[in-house]
Parts: structure tokens; sequence; C-alpha cells
DNA sequence: AAACTTTTCAACCGCCAAATT
DNA sequence: GAATTTGGCGGTTGAAAAGTT
């Protein structure tokens, strides 16, 4: 025997919320908690499914809801995580205080989306990409596309050590189950991960380990951690490489970089000129 | 001013992992 | 351990608003 059914849809609303019903559930919600979904639509009064108050709630009454167009910090925060976290707007809208995961969702659709598409990048992979015949068409192996390919593989790796160094913190069996339920730990160590390594292998010897002398920097509220720059340079690994350089600001020849870009973009803008100039890459391998 | 088109965004749907019985 | 529900997530829809002809 499994638990009791959510709700029977029969004779439940459905639709746009009424003012009324806002008020009976932010009312029950502020008596006695958010407690049990299921329950909360009769006890509150609701002809609603619990799922729907839920929703209503967590995207609409909730007391810490910001409210109004996003701020071009916001906007460009949300590139910056989109380009690293992909369409999980859970894990973007925590980093983000006040919006809700559906309201970050329709921004990338309806607004971002658009511009990064005029301004010449695929929203998917965030690669430079040019319109033919209305079509999206990879440009001809351009060394840029050879970063940006070299920037997803940077990206698993970082991700995957993230993931690795989150779990040192972890009691063992707290970290075992996170271990198995990690995405990216699971992609690190599925063929993705291998081949990655075996390429990183052959052109650097040193191993991916975490530092002792790591730094941390600040991506909005999140936090990530990375190792000194001299280790960076020496190791090559190019998201350490990356970071090192726009940390430090000792950007090099790259001050056009995807990454400078996608960290470091100017704020006072909102129309994403800033994305204008970079497709300009730079060269990874010194 | 009316008709039509496009954009916006709240809400729904279906899927999945976790929790519960 | 199997069966079932819950809660959470991302994709999609469609009504309303805004813009254009």
């Amino acid at each position: 025997m499994g638990r009791a059914p959510c709700c029977d849809k029969k004779g439940l609303k459905k639709g746009p919320w009424t003012p009324e019903e806002d008020d009976k559930l932010v009312e029950y919600i502020k008596n006695h908690g958010q407690g049990n979904w299921r329950n909360l639509p009769k006890l509150a009064g609701l002809l609603r499914c619990g799922k729907s108050c839920r929703l209503r709630w967590t995207n609409y009454l909730r007391p810490d809801i910001k409210r109004g167009p996003f701020t071009p910090e916001e906007e460009k925060l949300v590139v910056q995580l989109h380009a690293i976290l992909g369409n999980r707007w859970a894990a973007i809208s925590s980093q983000l205080p006040g919006r809700t995961d559906n309201e970050i969702k329709n921004l990338w659709n309806t607004h971002l989306k658009k511009r990064l598409l005029q301004m010449g990048f695929n929203p998917l992979t965030h690669e430079p990409v040019t319109l033919q015949n209305g079509s999206l068409t990879r440009p001809p192996s351009s060394p840029s596309t050879r970063h940006m390919t070299q920037w997803e593989s940077a990206r698993l790796e970082a991700e995957a050590r993230l993931s690795k160094e989150s779990l040192l913190t972890l009691p063992p069996s707290i970290a075992k189950y996170s271990s198995e339920n990690d995405f990216f730990l699971r992609l690190w160590n599925s063929e993705v991960g291998e081949t990655f390594r075996n390429l990183h292998k052959e052109k650097n010897p040193a191993p991916f380990s975490s530092s002792s002398s790591e730094a941390t920097i600040e991506t909005g509220s999140a936090s990530v951690a990375v190792k000194d720059e001299k280790e960076c340079k020496s190791s090559k690994s190019c998201m350490d490489y990356y970071i090192c350089c726009n940390s430090s600001n000792e950007v090099e020849d790259e001050s056009e970089s995807t990454l400078e870009m996608l960290f470091d973009f100017p704020s006072n803008d909102n129309d994403m000129s800033f994305l204008e100039h970079s497709t300009d890459f730079f060269t990874l391998y010194p």
C-alpha cells in the first residue's frame, strides 16, 4: 500500500487564481505553515489541487518574492549561470534571491534567448553561430569553436571537482549518498569524463586534484573554489586558468574571452552589447 | 478605432526521484 | 521489496496585454 492520493481531480478549479483564493492560501500558510500540500486545500477551504496551491505559493504569493522587471545585474547573472548550469532553472533561481525558477525560465525564453541569438550565440550551448537560410550553423572549425568545446570540457571538469570537494566536507554516510546522486560526478565518472581525462592526460600529465592553496571567487551569491594562480598555470587546467586570469586581473591576451564575457561583462546596459565584441576569441594554448 | 499579430507570463502537464505504507 | 503517492522540476500552453497595420 502506498500513500493516499494527492487529490482526485473531480470538482477542482483550474485556471487563474482569484484574490479571494490567494487570501485564503496566504492566511492558511501564515497560521499553519506550508506543511502537507495534499491536505492544505481542504483545510484552507480551497477547491484546488495541492500541487496548484504549492505552485501558486512558491511562484507568486511567497512574501520573499521580488516582483518587477529584472535588473541588468540579474540578467547578467542568469546568462552566466545558464552558461554553466544549462536549463536548470531551480539551480539558477537559487542564486537570485527573490526570483522563482518559473520567472527565470520565462525571462530566458522571452528575452535572453532572443538576444543571444541576435548577438550570434547559440542560446543552448552559448557557442557562436551564424544564421544561414534561417537555420543555425556553426562557423567552420574556427578557433572560437575549439575554445567553446574546451570551455565545455572545462565546465565538466570544474563541476566534477567541485562535487568531489564538497564531498570531502560531508560525513561518509552522506558523502556516499551524494556521490551516487550527484549529476556531474556521475557524468565525470562516465565515458564522457573518461574521454576528457584521457585527452587532458595526453596534453598535460598534471593530475586533477584539489589543492591546498585554494581561493574563492564570488559569482553573485554563489562561490566557486579555485586554485591559486601559479598552480592554475602550471597545471593548465583550463577552467582554473580562466578563473585565475579573471580573478587576478591578469587577463593577458584573452581580455575579450568568452569567460570574461561570462564572468565580467559590463552591467550598466541591458541590451547585451557586451556580447558584440566577444566573437573574437583568444587562443587557449599560448 | 478596429482588426490582426506578437509578446508576455501565470498556470498546467507530465516526468522522475524520494518518501511512505 | 513492491506499490503507490508526494514534491519538485522543466517544458509547454493559452489567455491577456501590448504592439502594429
